[in-house]
DNA sequence: TTAGCAATCCCTGGAAAAGAGGATATTTGG
DNA sequence: CCAAATATCCTCTTTTCCAGGGATTGCTAA
């Protein structure tokens, strides 16, 4: 089995290099440290399967997910996260993936996950498995481009009007964007959904 | 020079271990995958240096730093994270951290830190001094008791006659505090104070 | 002991945001 | 293609916030 990793994180590399090359029928196509240079190297060559980071430096793994998959079909992706964020593990599955693993992983995890993975099951990490069924809070609202847009500026603490002027749209859509976000967000009000979008990373 | 690592992602610690099994004047003293198996550790012997997360399950790398420095003077401690997120490495920092290394440091950035600091220096990820020079007011305003007690209502969305009512004072007092607050934290609104309170962890 | 700070209280007026409606293009996905 | 999502724009009312002030008490550190 050819297996190729993608993530940004050279020790994450390190690591799952030394937990898979003890591995006989496991044979290490090398990494990609961005989306680009994954891509770069599907042109030339595909693994079995690719261990793809969620967070990469010049897309979210969550798109090359889709992108890979559509262009290249025999090549399974497994997604590979620090947190088990249920909506990225959601979408990360929605988008193709055909397993998911922690990087808390053991070496036997990742490997079941391969084995089940190559024939053709998916897996999914027992504390992922678990987000999953549990559909409970932890939850990121998924936001639209522009709302993200208009959340950073909200933070950066630009008024309805200096939005609207920076962004080249009227005062009032920056007010329907706001409302949008307090209600995604179930804010009452700014001051907590600048907290929530901090605390979720979208600032 | 005896090393010690404290981190809950089994990939990061074979990653780490993989960088640094080549280097000859390194022991490898072990891991610990949570803040109580590290302090149990440290009571049988203690490591020259310790790499430890920022995240761990079951108390923050900030806090177990202070400890561990209180309790063991002669062990330096590198924080790891896998962003730079110049609070938290500020917070390390004053903790009596010897150094600070993002995930993604290549061997020799690794092997450098670990020199430097048992050379008695200080070291820092490119990144990370990077974002430590530019964010040249990470200062943490000093607050006072009653600030703080306002900022997290504040932060949990409460109006100022609300956050009276909670503290049997006066609407216009909560608006004081609250006046000082933006002053102290030199922000225009509540959306940049409550986003600063976060990022500096006071909420 | 005196200066400084924390914490409390008070006022006014204008700016901004929240809340509740509704409306219309333009993408985008199935 | 059509429905859904997204982005855009509008009015009106109420509430909250922001920016100026000024003032009293009590504690603490120089």
């Amino acid at each position: 089995m050819k297996v190729f990793i993608v993530d940004d994180h050279y020790m994450v590399v390190e690591g799952i290099r030394s937990l898979l090359q003890n591995e006989k029928n496991i044979e290490w196509l090398g990494h990609a440290m961005n989306a680009a240079s994954c891509l770069a190297f599907l042109s030339q060559q595909q693994p079995d399967i690719i261990l793809m980071d969620i967070n990469l430096p010049d897309k979210s793994g969550i798109d090359l997910c889709k992108e890979v998959i559509e262009k290249y079909p025999s090549v399974a992706v497994i997604g590979l996260s620090t947190f088990n964020q249920q909506s990225f593990i959601q979408k990360m599955i929605d988008n193709g993936a055909s397993g998911y693993v922690l990087k808390n992983a053991t070496q036997e995890e990742l490997c079941e996950a391969i084995d089940a993975v190559m024939a053709g099951k998916q897996y999914l990490s027992h504390a992922a498995a678990q987000m999953l069924r549990s559909n409970d809070t932890g939850e990121r609202p998924i936001l639209t481009r522009r709302e993200i847009e208009v959340l950073a500026l909200i933070a950066e603490g630009m008024t309805n009007n200096e939005i609207a002027q920076k962004l080249f749209i009227s005062s009032t859509t920056v007010d329907t964007h706001r409302k949008n976000l307090l209600s995604k967000f179930a804010a009452r009000n700014t001051a907590t959904l600048i907290k929530m979008a901090v605390q979720l990373q979208f600032v």
